[in-house]
DNA sequence: GTGGTCTAGACCACC
DNA sequence: GTGGTCTAGACCACA
């Protein structure tokens, strides 16, 4: 199997990126348990030491936590997913915009470039 | 001395986007030479080691070119840069969006937030 | 030790070459394992580092590839093996053919060279 | 200017290789003179230092002879020059095949494989 | 002087 | 354990 992961970032860190996002836009619920550590990882066909690390990742964040014998949960402080879904925005904007003036190109265009690129994308 | 490189990428690679940034807008002229590996390691305080990593990565994409005992130059072919320009331009808004749509943000939503960011940047 | 090494082009160039045909022709299996970096730099008698360069043109050519923490893996993408291997044989001819008419050797003379050359060596 | 040297191989050995095959294929005639260094050097682009390492090369090679205060002729033993054009043929041949054997190619899909390359080129 | 290759040995993150 | 990066310092051919 081809494991479907880039070798340019750690896996982990692929996982929490994913996850998070998942999380964030509320395809996993709120209060939703996620798999053991061990199930996890035979189904992400990964390390559970991995799968422990994105845990642990995950945590931090506070956007997951463990209960003593249950398990992980989501968390279900609705208000923090949300913040964490604009903090996440602001960061894509912010770098994405700033490198995009490192390669000389000016308010005007990076909006037109993205919204070029948007309708095109829809007419496919 | 903080050597100004970031921890989570290879110095080598920050360097490689860090030129070819400044090479793609012009900063750089085509045909102008760069500073020779010593040189350059010195003033950049890394290995000439790297400095000669970097170039290879930078002439494997084609923006500058050894000659043979005399060094490296940017390479004179307009068209090259600008079509590279072009490439890393939608690179940039194709990972930029498909991540804020894993995010579960619309194309207006997208296109508001980054018109919103560039207005009250400028006003700042 | 003689160590088996042309001084007339890098080792690392002359490793890339010898194992890349060691793959293309199928002697080393798609999907089987390397050694590892420092196992085989003894095996050659090399530097590591030379063995990682090695490495990491294989990995451009998209012959082999790295795997987090397990090592390199020769590609199983038999399609990719198979068109490397014509495109190889394809640049073979192309240089072959340009230089004999270089020389002012006709197609004719070519091809009867080749055939005589093959014969005489099978009979030997 | 592009110079037309490739990078991969010594720019004086490229002239030797060059000027070595227009002389065996009578494109220079035997006797003839070659340019001074001096003005086959701004011909070329090249620093003068490198044609003369070239006709020291040529020299050797028994192709070309220097006359005190004359300068290089191309010699005027004609066999010398056939017999470097074959050996030059074999040479090419040899290396041909033995790498195409090195690729898996057997005899028969070496010579058609040259067959084919020479046909549709000059339907071209 | 230039770039290019190679060695030796270290350190790191990842799995 | 694995690959990947970096440093230090050497040597070479080329122009």
């Amino acid at each position: 199997m081809g494991s479907s992961f880039s070798n340019t970032q750690p896996i982990y860190l692929q996982l929490v990126q994913r996850i998070c996002r998942q999380i964030v836009r509320r395809e996993v619920q709120p209060g939703e348990k996620l798999p053991s550590v061990r199930d996890w990882a035979v189904q992400l066909g990964v390390n559970p030491n991995t799968v422990q690390r994105v845990n642990m990742e995950l945590e931090r964040m506070g956007i997951v936590e463990s209960r003593r014998g249950q398990g992980m949960f989501v968390t279900e402080d609705g208000a923090r997913l949300a913040e964490m879904r604009k903090q996440l925005k602001e960061e894509l904007i912010t770098t994405f915009t700033s490198e995009m003036e490192e390669l000389g190109f000016g308010e005007e265009e990076i909006i037109t470039g993205v919204q070029l690129f948007l309708r095109t994308k829809t007419n496919e």
